[in-house]
DNA sequence: GTGGGTACTTTCTATTAGTTAGTGCAACTC
DNA sequence: GAGTTGCACTAACTAATAGAAAGTACCCAC
């Protein structure tokens, strides 16, 4: 492929939204987010404390994005104190087992990826 | 990433390993340069051609945090003007696929992401 | 009436991403 | 033979973003 192209493709790429749906999906919290709701829905602050080092304001705004995008759905019951569950759609249940799969893939090869970083230090610290 | 950043990489790496792999995996220039590097190995002024709009300095920092982590190998010859190759690991093959496989998807299902946008986004702005 | 819980929003600061410029050397152009 | 370009970075700086903390508004238990 010609230079010029391969330029051209770029550009286009980076207007094309496809990159960005692909970064909410695979989010720092967002990966986190969808492996739990997998499992059942949740509430707010229930999901808070199951992932754990979340900010309130980030979860919010992961939860926000990823509801725009179709993946979770929101179900604010109009009581007092609030109470509002969240739970995958189905478009948001096919992104969150692949995403459990690269998660559970991660556990599976973490000692290899320790050996690796081992290996990696030691060999520029003498 | 604070990659000098020796002790607190390092204490960060003791609190949740687990979940600082599968953040490496799934970052931002992460995914982008898995992909990539699936297809054939790559020269790094190529990779960054490749994927476009990406800083040298995120991507050379991608690319050590890979490397150390075993999922990307460098290959630098020592000559002039230097040329050094990037190419997979079998391990950073595994994850890449997987990261693949999440990026197709996200491909296929784009029309329903927008769609989905356009019914929230209309929903509060009658 | 103090403390805790609900689901957020707002403000402010720490961290991180991105931009720009510089490195040393060779191979081109002109 | 001076100037430009490309290579693979690094360092210094600035813009953007994440995270911490506090505020909101309401209820319940003690």
């Amino acid at each position: 492929m010609a230079v010029s192209d391969e330029g051209r493709r770029s550009e286009a790429e980076a207007m094309c939204p496809h990159r960005l749906v692909l970064e909410h999906v695979t989010s720092r919290w967002g990966v986190l987010v969808l492996i739990r709701l997998l499992e059942r829905p949740y509430r707010f602050s229930e999901l808070r404390r199951a992932i754990g080092r979340v900010s309130e304001k980030m979860l919010t705004q992961t939860l926000q994005t990823l509801e725009r995008d179709g993946l979770v759905h929101r179900d604010a019951k109009p009581v007092i104190p609030p109470r509002v569950d969240y739970s995958l759609t189905g478009l948001g249940r096919e992104a969150a087992e692949q995403v459990r799969e690269l998660a559970r893939w991660t556990d599976r090869r973490m000692a290899d990826v320790l050996a690796a970083r081992q290996a990696y230090d030691e060999a520029r610290t003498p």
